[in-house]
DNA sequence: AAAACGCACAACCGCTCGTAG
DNA sequence: TCTACGAGCGGTTGTGCGTTT
């Protein structure tokens, strides 16, 4: 191995301090690359005492490696059966998926996948999305998103878009800013929204079940749990930047300053008002979400023409007055400038309003309490009938007459931003609903076992889900819906084979499948990440 | 052809959390 | 309740390789 050899050279090469570990302790210990020596000398240990109790290695095998150092050389180079290599295409679509899943649980991909380790499918994971976000394409194919999406989206209304004045008490801005609210220990305790989030701090698996407000706004698209994280938020900060073809890169920034708390962008739809809440916020300790935000280039459309995405790892002092200027002002070109339905005062001293945009409203009904089908009792839609069951155009809930649902849309736009689906949410909903019926089950025999044994549940029926490579009779075949990503291979085309993606495709539903089958090619679809607009039915 | 540059990857470190004793 | 330990994860750094100048 390249970093065996390079550890002989480097023998003598060693960290900084070790944490927790007295100075002395530290200094006996060796850091920087392992020896071929060490290396022997731990399989040597590991193979006489077995795995665990690391820190006896140092002690009984001389090494003068800590515990964790040799669990870790152990676990990602010395363990048999360690497969080395790039992913297989399967590989890599397994991990996007269980990504998907699991969120930033490398461990647990790991697991499923065998032979690789956490550390590498960490390293494959960031590689992704630094090249996608280069690439301008999301993170997730088009309909992973949507798929995702659909599991987190709760409706307002399952019979359709409910009118916004329909529940003027829902908007009211305690309540829609309450995951503004700085969280007491207890709520802090509890799971974290999905992981729409924008770096959250933990980050949340899309398919992860939750009790959180959901989405509710069409262009409220979840973000890959992996997006930059906070303390890079707060390090480097962001730029939002236009798109591509139209609006020049504008940055934003979050200063470092005292947080009031975790704070949640559920939807991050104003970028002045970002602007205007983020100097008073320390990325780290925002929990900020975004959603609505595709990555890494995050549609926003907020309006008018323009819609925004994020882009990371500017310098943190890279404020771009141009933000709210662009944006902040809710006066979205073809916006009229008004404010938007909604005026609300967070918990920031600064009024939101006069910021407000569009997605600052998707926001306000992102923090809705969910009123999702569980609890009006509308019947769900089966999974067959998804696609075939999209109501029509809704009536625009939230969403100004500038909503994106007028953008014009270019195809080079559309590559880029693989814009989010303002597909109904009633019709998000059937799907979220049916495929939340397991979740839903989950979670009803969890409140029955208890939290742990219904996490574990839902561990294993996750699992099942994925290792069940059963196919439904009759079905089509599912698309390649990774042929988007350029690193994938092309020669992906006979993936319906592979047990992978059979998994993911029955642990995605079937509305992909109508999806696919609806449109007439996959290529269109999945090319660049992004839908065919035109294509989709009951949209816009 | 050589240097400079950028990218992908491997590997390590530090921090944090969960758990068992 | 405290402590030690294992484990997980984010971040960083070093290296090799391909591309560009």
């Amino acid at each position: 191995m390249a970093a065996a050899a390079t550890a002989n050279a480097q023998e003598s090469s060693s960290g900084g301090g070790s944490g927790g570990m007295s100075t002395a302790m530290a200094a006996s210990l060796k850091k920087g690359p392992w020896t071929s020596a060490e290396d022997a000398i731990l399989v040597e240990y590991v193979k006489k005492h077995g795995e665990g109790n690391w820190n006896a290695v140092q002690k009984n095998s001389g090494l003068s490696r800590c515990g964790k150092s040799c669990r870790l050389r152990w676990a990602n180079h010395l363990r048999p059966n360690l497969k080395k290599g790039s992913f297989s295409p399967e590989e890599e679509r397994l991990i996007l998926h269980l990504h998907a899943k699991l969120g930033n649980k490398w461990a647990r991909m790991a697991a499923q996948l065998p032979g690789r380790t956490d550390n590498e499918i960490k390293n494959y994971w960031n590689t992704r999305i630094k090249r996608r976000q280069r690439a301008g394409l999301p993170l997730y194919p088009a309909e992973m998103q949507r798929q995702v999406l659909s599991h987190h989206t709760r409706p307002l209304n399952c019979d359709g878009f409910a009118p916004v004045s329909a529940k003027p008490a829902e908007l009211q801005p305690p309540l829609a800013f309450d995951c503004l609210k700085p969280l007491n220990p207890q709520q802090q305790r509890q799971p974290p929204p999905p992981p729409l989030c924008f770096d959250h701090p933990k980050p949340r698996p899309f398919f992860e079940s939750s009790n959180s407000p959901q989405i509710l706004n069409c262009d409220c698209y979840p973000l890959p749990s992996q997006m930059p994280h906070l303390k890079r938020f707060s390090d480097r900060a962001m730029s939002f930047s236009a798109r591509a073809s139209t609006l020049s890169h504008v940055a934003l920034a979050a200063a470092p300053a005292p947080a009031p708390g975790p704070l949640s962008f559920r939807q991050m739809g104003n970028f002045g008002m970002a602007r205007r809440l983020m100097p008073q916020l320390r990325g780290s300790d925002m929990g900020m979400e975004f959603c609505g935000l595709s990555e890494p280039s995050i549609p926003f459309n907020n309006g008018g023409s323009s819609s925004f995405s994020i882009k990371m790892e500017l310098p943190s002092s890279q404020y771009a007055e141009s933000v709210s200027s662009n944006t902040g002002s809710g006066a979205p070109p073809s916006g009229g400038g008004g404010p938007s339905p909604m005026e609300v005062v967070g918990p920031t001293a600064e009024p939101l309003g006069q910021s407000n945009s569009g997605l600052l409203d998707a926001l306000l009904l992102g923090t809705q309490p969910m009123s999702g089908c569980e609890e009006s009792g509308t019947p769900v839609h089966s999974q067959s009938n998804f696609w075939k069951n999209l109501p029509p155009p809704p009536q625009p809930q939230v969403m100004p007459a500038n909503s994106n649902c007028k953008v014009e849309w270019t195809a080079a736009e559309d590559t880029i931003l693989a814009a989010p689906s303002p597909a109904t949410p009633c019709a998000l909903d059937d799907s979220s609903s049916a495929q939340s019926s397991m979740g839903m089950n989950v979670k009803l025999k969890k409140e029955e076992m208890g939290e742990k044994d219904g996490n574990r549940m839902e561990e294993e029926e996750e699992l099942s889900t994925l290792l069940d490579f059963s196919t439904p009779s009759g079905a089509p075949p599912i698309a390649d819906w990774y042929s988007d990503s350029t690193e994938m291979s092309n020669a992906q085309s006979g993936v319906t084979d592979s047990p992978n993606t059979v998994v993911f495709e029955e642990d995605m539903g079937l509305e992909m499948r109508h999806l696919t089958s609806s449109l007439s090619s996959n290529d269109q679809i999945w090319a660049l990440g992004s839908y065919a607009w035109n294509n989709l039915p009951g949209i816009c």
